[in-house]
DNA sequence: ACAATACATGCCGATATGGGAATATGTCAA
DNA sequence: TTGACATATTCCCATATCGGCATGTATTGT
């Protein structure tokens, strides 16, 4: 077996630089496909192919209006990524109470001595 | 060109499922190589090779602790992820906002009703 | 019906991928 | 040093991917 497919879940879509860009795009309003194409310079044909695989997964619906196809980002499919990503986010929530409690309390104590500045393995 | 180097960034690095698993695992605690293993009932070579793309994008730190090298998540490799999905919250929070405004319209009756102790989003 | 417009799809080649098996590297213990 | 243990790397292969190009399909205007 090679790679998981891209056109399985949300995390394989937006692996893809240009689908991020495509939906950056989308984020902002409704587009036509030509529009994108135009914007973002890239081949119709690449970004009909990009869209038909956001459309896969879910991160985008389509409604046909004439000739055009117009998208739109649908970010439910957009919220797993983003609650997996949470999981993640205490480390980091971590990291600013100390950077803060740090700040507050060199300001507040007093001024002048070094910590013997050494990198605290964070724990 | 094919597709994007998996080793380029974060985004591809989460693609892989085994690796979000791996990074799941190591979101509680810091593991050898050999825990990885016997957990996730993954090939030993495999289970280091996807480390070598963790650690490649940052994603993981190392330490040696004798024969064992010790893994732990860096969640800042995480964060522009999890910043970029933030940035279509605003879509699904519309979203929750109306679900609200539901629910307390139809509570409003009642005086003791349990006010769905819902995961806040710290924030 | 016909042409033009707007997209979608098919085929191609170059490349990156993940798993399996084998092997190499590094560390400790006696 | 030798051997056992823990992990990393290499080689091979089947497959999925992306871009470019050509072509197919749907819709509108005349």
């Amino acid at each position: 077996m090679a790679r998981a497919a891209t056109t399985s879940d949300a995390f394989n879509a937006v692996a893809e630089p240009r689908r991020r860009e495509i939906l950056n795009y989308l984020a902002l309003q409704e587009r036509s496909v030509g529009e994108i194409v135009a914007t973002l310079e890239l081949e119709q044909p690449s970004v009909s192919k990009h869209l038909r695989v956001l459309l896969d997964v879910g991160l985008v619906n389509v409604r046909r209006e004439g000739r055009r196809m117009m998208y739109r980002v649908n970010a439910e499919a957009i919220r797993p990524l983003h609650e997996w990503t949470s999981t993640f986010e205490r480390f980091w929530q971590h990291q600013l109470i100390r950077v803060k409690e740090n700040a507050e309390r060199k300001s507040s104590a007093w001024q002048g001595a070094i910590p013997a500045a050494g990198k605290t393995n964070s724990d």
